[in-house]
DNA sequence: AGACTAAATTTACAACGTGTCGTATAGTGA
DNA sequence: TCACTATACGACACGTTGTAAATTTAGTCT
């Protein structure tokens, strides 16, 4: 009768769902640091010692919120990676699938992954780099060069794992002006130039 | 007599100084949430009630380090930049300088960009692609083609810009493992493949 | 169905943080 | 020296936090 499956009383996944929704609804009209325990629970129609019989604080509940992010993701993404076609196929079918997850999920993701604080500063400094990169850009024209890459291994990992997700909340902030099959499709491009290694 | 220097009251300077290392110090010490007007008086020895002569709450105190860190950064670029040379020298100076620059604030720069919430999010999704980025580069070896690039201007900046600032990221958080010089060529390297236009 | 169990509510409390008063003190600049 | 102004101090009303009961409500199991 009883499977592996629901063991979980609907009452706490209902209270957890409100939460939750309550959560990125207050996110969407204020910073994170002006969202308080009573809000919360006000927004949620439940009563505020209910949110600590779920979650410590609000940073705990983040912390189990981006844990269900990651399960989500990887449900969407491991199913596909079984099957052994090549590694560039593998590679496209997961972003493709990743981006199209976001997609989907975009009001969660815009504002889970765009909403300030600390990133003010790390916010500022990517607005100016951005500025002097599309300077950069504009003054070399086509003249860029392909150079014999001797790259640490590490570097371009930092590298290309910080620009795909900052292109993705990028995009997000964007309100998705490209399809994911697209951007999927223009990462490959730039990651393939990126990824020589020593 | 009085040029268009230092106007400034030396108290309202100290006391600024005194709450902006306090602050420094508290975040290494705790997340950024926990960080009460309370404790940053307390630490920076000056009265709870002063903090706000100064500033209207926490989150405007970090927009306006923001605005000076970005002053500062200003300051060390500019004047390089105005001589004419040809943009990868100009570009590397540059890259040089910021390097150099954060490298020599550290301390501020490391416990400022690298802190937590609501980074958890991309903090995570971040640690998910490095590894499949990882896994990606071992099995692809050295295989990588260089395509014939065809990609979207802006998708070109949101990555560089986020590749750039990420890898500044993961470098201060590994403790400066690579010189400022090293990883400005490294940069160059990985930037200049990425920089087709349509 | 009814008994058992667990979740949610309600009320209450003490501790703390916030933002804003006067007013007193002490450093600054001419 | 003197006017000016930043800072210190004590105090206030108010909201938030985290916890502890006792109680009600809803789900589970047979």
């Amino acid at each position: 009768m009883d499977k592996t499956t629901t063991k979980t009383d609907p009452r706490v996944l209902r209270t957890r769902q409100l939460l939750r929704d309550a959560f990125v609804e207050l996110l969407e009209e204020m910073d994170i640091e002006k969202i308080s325990v009573n809000k919360l629970a006000e927004r949620a129609t439940i009563n505020r010692v209910t949110f600590y019989l779920h979650y410590k604080d609000i940073p705990d509940m983040l912390e189990k919120m981006a844990d269900d992010m990651i399960s989500d993701i990887h449900l969407v993404l491991d199913r596909s990676a079984i099957k052994s076609e090549s590694p560039e196929v593998i590679n496209t079918t997961m972003l493709v699938k990743l981006l199209e997850h976001i997609a989907d999920h975009s009001k969660f993701y815009k504002v889970i992954l765009a909403s300030q604080r600390t990133t003010i500063f790390t916010e500022r400094l990517l607005r100016m780099l951005t500025g002097l990169i599309s300077e950069g850009i504009d003054q070399r024209g086509s003249h860029s060069y392909v150079a014999k890459a001797n790259i640490q291994k590490d570097i371009a990992i930092w590298y290309s794992s910080a620009a795909l997700i900052g292109t993705i909340v990028s995009w997000l902030r964007a309100d998705l002006p490209y399809s994911p099959v697209f951007l999927a499709k223009q990462f490959l491009l730039l990651r393939t130039l990126s990824e020589q290694k020593e």
